[in-house]
DNA sequence: TATAGTAATAGGAATTATTACTATTTATAA
DNA sequence: TTATAAATAGTAATAATTCCTATTACTATA
C-alpha cells in the first residue's frame, strides 16, 4: 500500500479517539487539516485500513462506526447516553457450544449488548 | 394500533419466511399484492411491528433483516452462502459478568457468530 | 344506519449513508 | 527525471431510511 497522507490523518484521527466514530465525524475532523479531503477518500480509506486489521468496522444499528481497537469484539451499548464501550469477553466456550450443536465452525464471535452503564 | 391491510400483509410476509428478509425484499413480495405500496410503509410497519414485539430487527452488517421469532436472538452467518441461522445460546452469565466487571446494567444480550456452516 | 371529527396511516418525496466513476495528481522505483 | 500505477477530489449514483401531507379507519353521536 502506497503512503498518502490522507490516509495517515484518517488513521491518526481513529487512532486517537475511544469514541467509535462514524465516517462522518472523522470527515469533519480531518478537513480541518486537509480543506478539500474528500468523503469517498475518508470511506475509501477507513475500508483499506479495515482489510490490513489496523481497524476495525463495527455496526450501531445501521451506521458504521471505526474504532483503532483491533483485539476486544465486543461492545456495551448505552441506552441513554449512546456511548459504546469495548469489552472482552471469553468466546472459546461459545464456540465450541455452537460446534458441539450446531456443528457451525466458528471464525468470529462477537456481543453486543445493550443496557444502561454506570454514568447513570 | 388501528388495523391496516398492508400492515396485515407485511406481518404475514415477515411471518411465512425463515430467511430473515430484507426491507427491500419485503416490499417487492408485498407489491405483488397492493401495486401501489410504498417503501416508506413497509418500514414504517416494520419498526411498529418491532416495538410491538410481534417481530424482531436484527442488524447483518448495516442492513436491517426482520425475523418473525421473537424469541431467540442469537445468530449464526454462513460467511460462504450468507445464510443467517437462529439459535439461543444462554447469556444470563454474559449479564451477570458484566455487572460484577463493568457496573453495566444489561437489557438485551445479541451474540452474532460468523463461520462456515454445516452445508458446508 | 349515516355522518362528522380525529388521529393513525399511506404514498411519495426528501434525507442520509455509502459506493462508483473519472479526470487529475502523486508516491515510488527504475 | 521520468514512467506508471495507485490514490485523490469532485461529483453522480445508489441504497437505506425517515419525513411530510393528503387520505382513511375508527369512534361517538344523531
Amino acid at each position: 500500500m502506497r503512503f498518502s497522507k490522507q490516509r495517515e490523518l484518517i488513521k491518526n484521527i481513529v487512532q486517537g479517539t475511544n469514541s467509535h466514530p462514524t465516517a462522518d465525524w472523522i470527515y469533519k475532523k480531518a478537513k480541518k487539516k486537509i480543506s478539500n479531503i474528500s468523503l469517498g477518500t475518508v470511506y475509501r480509506n477507513l475500508s483499506k485500513l479495515n482489510q490490513d486489521g489496523i481497524i476495525n468496522i463495527l455496526y450501531d444499528d445501521n451506521i458504521a462506526r471505526y474504532d483503532w481497537n483491533t483485539v476486544s469484539h465486543d461492545h456495551l451499548k448505552c441506552q441513554q447516553c449512546g456511548d459504546i464501550i469495548d469489552i472482552h469477553m471469553h468466546t472459546k466456550e461459545l464456540q465450541k457450544e455452537v460446534w458441539n450443536q450446531y456443528k457451525f465452525e466458528a471464525d468470529n464471535v462477537e456481543i453486543n449488548i445493550t443496557g444502561i452503564c454506570n454514568k447513570h
